[in-house]
DNA sequence: GCCGTTTTCGGCCCGACTGTTTTCAGTCG
């Protein structure tokens, strides 16, 4: 069987780490080389293992060098470079690389001076005093070492959150911090912004005057159990649940400069950087500034012309270091204060913090092509709420309604779960008695549109609730898997197609099932699956519930391109859970959904329309 | 190792914090 596209990436991933041990430096640039070959490949949704060499080499970020590995790995399943690589290297090496604080420059210290080569030696050699001891290092790095094993895998840095997780911890923590005085703008920044599933750690940025307040106040919080370091612009501590929070304060007028930092990605950043470079300007965490022109890229071609400041006249140098937390104050600045305004000054529209991934995101912006991505404000309805009529829906059905209309939607789509649920599902009777409830409630308060629907069980053959002729009568049909999740690919995605293809179901729920960090939901044929949704007019959920986000953002992608019609749903049991729309709202714009494949956005009338087209009626 | 609407060679993002150093290296964001 031909390698995945990521074995593949795991093989390049392999080859940075251990480049990076055996070059010895964190900045080697051929570390840099095999990284972004790895991410070009997990950025690839076709087979990378059929492409030739030259159409490897014609990805980003590959070349000859790359290309010819990843053909030698698919045609023989080695590398002889990384077999040569794992021969000077054992893996316990690597195992240290892991350990927070220990870098490629300190590996290669204890392999050469000690024979340290893995984890139990480095205890012995910490325990024996011969770490300390080691030229450039002393006791306390010892000390912080023999903490940083005791404490390996803890930290989320090393297992990541969830998403559900990390979030609400995020909106407290700038929630605390906004309450400050010190305080004139919070907010979070980093994967929780860019709506990553699962998280590294938080990340905080805050502007302010008075960084040292903000700073005490932050360490006093109840929820920060330890400090990992504190210094005058970045603290970094960990939860008492284990999760590491990096706080940022900056001057106020650099605000856009920095939560365009510290949203990242790395990536991005890096790009935007190299972007600025191109112009003639610097971007960092404070602003995008104009270079002078003797240190403009495009070196003057004078011979034995020096780009080096140090030696003579560096800007400013009087006897000290630039100061921490601030501009250079030499250089012009071009902008600071909001992320659009930075965007614009590189000749970019602004890019959606969900998008920042430099996964295409930038070329499509400076093209012109970035799609018009859904909004919550674009949302009219919500097509997936249940009620205390089944399951473990915890609200009625008056106060459901009542809470959409508060929420502003002209339409509304209740799905209780149907009869073939093992817990509490609907019967035909029930469901007919709901009916005539939801139509009087429709008339009774005339201010909004309330399709009777149910949520349907995909039963491991395919089949569904009820029968056809009963499925004929609802407004609305949800289909969803929740049972069997661990069929073979081709049973999976045969009871989803059959789903799809039914004439009465309007959309597919939560399709793979998953529940993130707990069950990775099932197998499908994604191909076939979305070719489907297009052919039939069936519907794809965006399912806004946190610990679902299904479908995922790549899916979403993937559909996008296909031209799937979407709907957003809350997916809510409860009143405040129609608050979640706005996670869906996030996840469509991570995999780039333009707002008008959202059926949901669309008028009533249009959205009746479309639902009639799909029933074929 | 990659890459080029100036470059096929010579660059490769830029800054904070810690520990160790006497002027900065290493690691991390
Ligand atoms: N310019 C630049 N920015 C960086 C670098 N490393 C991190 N950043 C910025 C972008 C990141 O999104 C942001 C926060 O760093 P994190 O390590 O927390 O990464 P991020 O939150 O993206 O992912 P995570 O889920 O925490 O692993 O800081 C870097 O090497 N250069
Ligand atoms: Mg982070
Ligand atoms: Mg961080
Ligand atoms: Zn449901």
């Amino acid at each position: 069987m031909l390698p995945s596209n990521a074995d593949v990436a795991r093989v390049l991933g392999e080859l940075a780490v251990l480049s990076e041990i055996d070059e010895g430096s964190p900045q080697a640039f051929r570390v840099r080389a095999y990284q972004n070959a790895q991410r070009s490949i997990e950025q690839q949704t076709g087979e990378v293992a059929r492409m030739s060499a030259s159409q490897l080499a014609g990805l980003k970020g590959i070349g000859r060098s790359t290309a010819d590995k990843i053909r030698e790995y698919v045609d023989t399943g080695s590398i002889r470079k990384l077999e040569e690589l794992r021969a000077r290297h054992p893996v316990g090496k690597q195992e240290l690389l892991r350990v927070p604080g220990l870098g490629p420059k300190t590996i290669g210290l204890l392999d050469e001076l000690l024979g340290v080569r893995d984890l139990p030696s480095l205890r012995a050699a910490l325990d024996d005093g011969r770490i300390a001891a080691l030229p450039g290092l002393g006791e306390k790095t010892a000390d912080n070492l023999r903490r940083a094993i005791e404490q390996l895998g803890l930290s989320s840095k090393q297992t990541r959150v969830p998403l559900h997780v990390a979030k609400p911890l995020a909106e407290r923590l700038v929630a605390a911090l906004e309450r400050l005085d010190a305080v004139e703008q919070a907010a979070y920044a980093g994967s929780v912004r860019r709506f990553r599933e699962t998280i590294g750690d938080l990340d905080v940025l805050v502007a302010s005057r008075d960084p040292a307040t903000v700073t005490e106040a932050f360490l006093g919080l109840g929820e920060i159990a330890s400090v990992i370091g504190s210094g005058a612009t970045k603290t970094s501590v960990l939860t008492s649940e284990g999760v590491q929070v990096d706080l940022r304060v900056v001057p106020p007028e650099s605000f856009g400069a920095a939560l365009l930092y510290f949203t990242g990605s790395r990536a991005h950043n890096i790009r935007l950087r190299q972007r600025a470079l191109r112009r003639g300007l610097t971007l960092n965490e404070y602003a995008l500034a104009r270079l002078p022109e003797d240190e403009q890229e495009p070196a003057a071609p004078h011979v034995g012309e020096d780009r080096e400041a140090d030696g003579e006249a560096d800007p400013g140098a009087d006897g000290e270091r630039d100061a921490t937390g601030d501009t250079r104050r030499d250089l012009e600045v071009m902008a600071q204060g909001t992320e659009e305004e930075v965007y614009a000054a590189l000749g970019l529209p602004y890019i959606a913090a969900e998008l920042r991934e430099d996964d295409g995101e930038i070329e499509a912006a400076e093209a012109g092509t970035a799609p018009q991505l859904v909004e919550r404000a674009d949302l009219r309805g919500d097509l997936h709420d249940h009620t205390d009529w089944s399951g473990d829906g915890r609200a009625s059905l008056e106060d459901m309604v009542a809470g959409a209309v508060a929420r502003g939607h002209a339409y509304l789509g209740l799905t209780d779960h149907a009869e073939d649920l093992r817990i509490n599902g609907i019967s035909r009777d029930g469901m007919l008695r709901q009916r005539r409830l939801v139509r009087e409630l429709e008339q009774e308060r005339g201010d909004i549109r309330l399709l009777h629907g149910a949520e349907l069980n995909i039963g491991v053959d395919g089949s569904l609730d009820y029968d056809a002729e009963f499925l004929a009568g609802f407004d609305w049909l949800v289909a969803s898997v929740h049972s069997h999740f661990t069929r073979p690919v081709g049973e999976q995605t045969a009871r989803v197609l059959a789903a799809i293809r039914h004439p009465s179901v309007t959309a597919i729920g939560h399709l793979h099932g998953r529940m993130i960090g707990k069950r990775p939901g099932i197998e499908l044929d994604l191909d076939r699956v979305l070719d489907a949704a297009v052919e039939t007019g069936t519907a794809i959920e965006v399912n806004s519930n946190l610990r679902r986000l299904d479908a995922s953002a790549e899916v979403i992608r993937e559909g996008a391109r296909r031209g799937v019609t979407f709907v957003i749903s809350t997916d809510a049991h409860a009143v405040g859970e129609l608050d979640n729309l706005r996670h869906g709202v996030a996840n469509a714009r991570r995999g780039g959904l333009p707002r008008d494949q959202v059926a949901n956005t669309w008028p009533l009338e249009r959205f009746e329309s479309w639902v009639a087209a799909v029933r074929g009626a």
